[in-house]
RNA sequence: CUUAUUGAAUCG
């Protein structure tokens, strides 16, 4: 059952969707993870219609396949689709996990739902997932979207520790973001500057190379772009 | 840490 699972999953990455197609009908057994796999497939070539339908005919769900189609909505700018299947989750008893709360928040923000996004943060934390990077760096990135630096800061913050020189630099490259978008390149900068270099990476330096160019300060950003190490 | 789903910028 494995090996027939791996091979639908190489098929499909490797974008041959008619085949994979071919494979998932002629497999003697499909589980849970060949009915994923193949919804997966259908959503990776814009097939959002036909993940649907095959995430309605699954015989069974769980939380994967539920995050997966989930996913498959947000990807396609479908955040009213993707938050309508959250909330169905609770009737069919499948729990949301770590993934789905990222994509949840990773939807609110983009779609600019505060109100739920907020309602969200505090069923997470009622879950247990507090302490969850991704889910801090969701966090930091849906508050920092929809203009709430000081919340975005806070979930930051708390995933930083005591120090404040914890989490990794997916952390910090999003918290960054967040100063660019709602500040001047000045007031980036000094985060960018308290930024330990461990925790620096190639995406903090395009940030705040960027957030000059769009702010107009071609010689700032020029000046920057001068600095960048060699290896990023 | 290889059977399915998830976190950051730019450009393509």
């Amino acid at each position: 059952q494995f090996s027939w699972n791996i091979m639908l999953s190489i098929l499909s990455q490797s974008g041959h969707l008619d085949r994979a197609e071919k494979f998932f009908t002629g497999m003697p057994r499909r589980d849970v993870a060949s009915w994923t796999a193949m919804l997966v497939a259908y959503a990776k070539s814009n097939r959002i219609d036909r993940a649907k339908l095959l995430f309605d005919q699954m015989p069974e769900r769980n939380t994967v396949s539920w995050n997966a189609m989930i996913c498959a909505f947000a990807r396609s700018g479908d955040f009213e689709r993707a938050l309508g299947l959250f909330r169905a989750m609770d009737l069919e008893g499948a729990r949301p996990d770590r993934v789905t709360f990222v994509a949840i928040l990773d939807a609110c923000g983009q779609s600019l739902a505060m109100e739920l996004g907020m309602w969200i943060h505090a069923e997470l934390l009622a879950a247990g997932f507090q302490g969850e990077i991704t889910i801090s760096t969701a966090l930091v990135e849906m508050y920092g979207r929809l203009g709430k630096i000081e919340d975005a800061r806070r979930a930051f913050d708390r995933a930083t520790g005591i120090g404040g020189a914890g989490g990794d630099a997916v952390l910090w490259a999003a918290m960054l973001a967040a100063y660019a978008i709602n500040h001047s390149p000045s007031q980036a900068r000094e985060f960018f500057e308290n930024t330990p270099p461990r925790l620096r990476s190639s995406v903090s330096w395009t940030t705040m190379v960027t957030a000059y160019a769009r702010a107009g300060d071609l010689h700032a950003a020029r000046q920057l772009f001068d600095k960048i190490p060699r290896k990023n």
